[in-house]
RNA sequence: GGAGGAUUCGCCUAGUGGCCUAGGGCGCACGCUUGGAAAGCGUGUUGGGUGUUACAGCCCUCGCGGGUUCGAAUCCCGCAUCCUCCGCCA
């Protein structure tokens, strides 16, 4: 949610950030109506609710006739309060409803529009050259019994896969690189519960326009996480964080579900888009005045990842229109992938200023001992899909894949090579 | 799955329909005192809403949601969490 104050003073910005994000700006103006019959409501109730209050007192004093007149009264005065509590509420939910329904302020300088609208902001490294004919990552695991999609299907249906032999090795050597160099970065290492409550999933943010992605247990009213950004997020909850050291910053290793649906036809081959894969998160905490600051460090420590794995990638900004509900900029890093001849993103980093933080009340005490609402933000480390860049970037005529350096140690072996 | 118990301000605790519109202790903060400190004394110390230039004021908050009542921490109903016991179980 944005800071409905920020929304009644600089109304414009807000509608200028829906416009940019292809949203309706009328929806700031639907907020800020059910902001100011609510606030009349509440005027209402409380000065109603202190006169029974008054009321009451005085009737514990009284005795006799004087009692029962002011009995009368306080009937009266009882059903003004409910009614009073009633239009309280229902005006109350109905600020909740529209304020909640208002995606995040987007940050000045993100780029306007859709999907293809994103803007490059770097380039790293140079796609390879083959002098053979390249294979693309399935027909490579396969060969090194890496990857079996067919029993995969077998077992769990499409976008299912069993990870065999290196290929399992590989991910669990990928995720352990990933999540030494966060430890060392500071982070605190987390394996959270993938399983979590519609209030969690609901605060993030991922049940707005993107519910359909989520896997959810009616029997249990739980939901599956699509990434560990959820319970970390949730992880402090309610909470008043310390944060007067710094960012508390969080590295979740996790399964992730996602239904992909509406995605049919759409990266059909191999483990690119899939329903369950694994990741290493980021995830920080900190003041709104560093949240800029601290996302540039987020991206910086993916780049890091992708110059250890060695594959070329670039850095997008992302349009305001492909943006989540929660963000306010995001950062894509896209590895190459030779066998498409293009960019796919490896990574991506939001910063979700304070609006994360104000649906899952977290708090901080600042510098006068005032509560505040604190910045969220996350990024990617690592994925399943990482391998698909690493095997086609680091192939061979024979086959063979050449383990990047900073795997070997974690690995145990140097080359990859068919059975 | 079944039975019982618990949930009050950071911690401990008082509390059985109107002197609780929540008291006390610990801790913490500030002040007085002191050469300095301890002790002592005093003041403050849940979170939120509304409101104000800022205060003040007012309202909500005793795990959560309903109900009874003029009035609920207190009575009734439902739920959650934790603990104990029984059953089942990788």
């Amino acid at each position: 949610m944005i800071d409905l104050k920020l929304l009644r003073e600089r109304p414009d910005e807000v509608r200028a950030s829906q416009r940019a994000r292809g949203a309706d700006p009328a929806a700031v103006d639907a907020v800020l109506a059910a902001d100011e019959r609510r606030r009349i409501a509440v005027g209402r109730a409380d000065t109603l609710r202190s006169e029974q209050r008054q009321l009451g007192k005085k009737i514990g004093r009284a005795s006799g006739e004087e009692r029962a007149a002011l009995l009368e009264h306080g009937k009266e005065l009882a059903a003004q309060v409910k009614a009073a509590e009633s239009e309280q509420a229902e005006a109350d939910q109905a600020l909740v409803d529209t304020h909640r329904a208002l995606p995040n302020l987007i940050i000045e300088g993100v780029p306007a529009g859709g999907e293809d609208d994103y803007v490059v902001l770097d380039h790293v490294g140079t796609p390879p050259e083959f002098d053979f004919e390249v294979r693309d990552h399935l027909d490579l695991l396969e060969r090194l019994g890496a990857l079996d999609m067919e029993r995969g299907a077998k077992v769990s249906g499409a976008r299912f896969y069993f990870l065999t032999g290196v290929g399992a090795r590989l991910q669990l050597a990928l995720l352990t690189m990933a999540m030494n160099r966060a430890v060392a970065a500071g982070f605190t290492m987390v394996i959270p519960p993938v399983l979590v409550k519609p209030e969690v999933m609901e605060g993030t943010g991922f049940l707005g326009a993107h519910a359909s992605e989520v896997y959810r247990l009616r029997d249990d009213d739980l939901f599956l996480v699509g990434t560990s950004e959820v319970p970390l997020a949730g992880y402090h909850a309610g909470e008043i964080l310390d944060l007067s050291g710094g960012p508390r910053r969080y590295a979740g290793w996790s399964t992730c579900f996602r239904r992909e649906a509406g995605s049919y036809g759409k990266d059909t081959r191999g483990i690119i888009r899939v329903h369950q894969f694994d990741k290493i998160e980021m995830f920080s905490y900190c003041r709104p005045e560093d949240v800029q600051d601290e996302h540039q460090r987020l991206l910086n420590w993916e780049r890091d990842m992708l110059a250890a794995v060695e594959v070329p990638y670039r850095v997008i900004d992302t349009a305001a229109g492909d943006l989540g509900a929660s963000a306010a900029r995001k950062y894509d890093c896209e590895g190459w992938v030779p066998s498409q001849s293009r960019y796919r993103e490896l990574t991506s980093t939001s910063n979700c200023t304070t609006f994360q933080a104000r649906r899952l009340n977290i708090r901080y005490r600042d510098e006068d001992g005032r509560n505040r609402t604190a910045a969220t933000l996350n990024g990617t480390l690592a994925t399943t899909r990482w391998i698909v860049a690493i095997v086609e970037n680091h192939q061979r005529a024979d086959g063979s894949v050449v383990v990047p350096e900073a795997l070997r140690p974690l690995l145990g072996l140097d080359v990859l090579k068919p059975a």
